[in-house]
DNA sequence: CCTTGACCTTACCATGATGGGAAGCCCTAC
DNA sequence: GTAGGGCTTCCCATCATGGTAAGGTCAAGG
């Protein structure tokens, strides 16, 4: 199977297939005689296996050492469970980070008439001033 | 002011400062006889704000809009309404991905026993194999 | 046999926002 | 005058992915 091929069957792109063979990943492919790469079922198994794990937000680090356990018949599953309990908490604490963002964000722009007119409690609170306090004095951009 | 002050007093590491003058988000500062880069009050208010709309989730790009509707006086509060609804809905997408990551891990970690025992539900989501089924006959990662 | 088009190869560049470091100049205090 | 800290520019690294260019290969068909 070339490597378009094994792209196909494991929905990884080839770019991304070279790529993870460059940086050890995966193990580089046999070869054709004309330096083609030559894939297996067992090879498109284990790219199936990175794009889930991709897909479940695992690094390309965390990955490896799920691969590594994958591979490992004497793993124990504690340090499996392990490193997903420890993905979980990122995420849980980037979500946490972002809903703190949309909560600020929603009181502004509730706060926003959003009509015709320049006052904007948005602008205020990026700008730390009060209603009705200074505007930037120079402009503030490239193109001021 | 030099950079290191205007740094200190609005929160802009001195590597930003010159990165975010670099791409034009913010104009190139004074500078004094020896080249060295010179702040006002009003530059440090200026990057405060860049500040706080990064904290808030804004990338430079809508940053710089924001910036550019801070200075314009007859700017409609409609359009920084328009940016910031825009970055919520990017927001709630992003955490609505992320929590649907979490609930899968959450029940694949509740159902992996994390003991000595090398079974585990997680590693059988990841490869797409139910429980008892094949291991990769052959070694996936680099060391193999 | 030769062409065409699809596929493969490597190599380099770009993203977004930030940090790190080197080499060299400047400024202040002692 | 020197030491130490701050400033300058320039280059590199991150993380995962996409794009593109220049060139080799392969299969189908004239």
């Amino acid at each position: 199977m070339n490597i378009g091929q094994a792209s196909g069957a494991s929905g990884v792109s080839a770019k991304m297939i070279r790529y993870y063979e460059e940086i050890g990943l995966i193990r580089p492919s046999a070869r054709t005689a004309t330096n083609y790469r030559v894939y297996s079922d067992g090879d498109v198994h284990v790219l199936r296996f990175i794009k889930r794990a991709r897909s479940l937000g695992f690094s390309l680090e965390e990955t490896e050492r799920l691969l590594a356990l994958w591979q490992d018949r004497e793993r124990e599953s504690s340090a499996v469970k392990a490193v997903a309990t420890s993905h979980i908490e990122d995420l849980e604490r980037r979500i946490g980070e972002m809903q703190a963002m949309v909560k600020t964000l929603k009181h502004l722009a509730h706060c926003c008439s959003g009509n015709a007119r320049p006052d904007c409690p948005i602008l205020e609170d990026l700008a730390g001033t009060g209603p009705g306090g200074p505007e930037p004095v120079v402009a503030p951009t490239k193109d001021g």
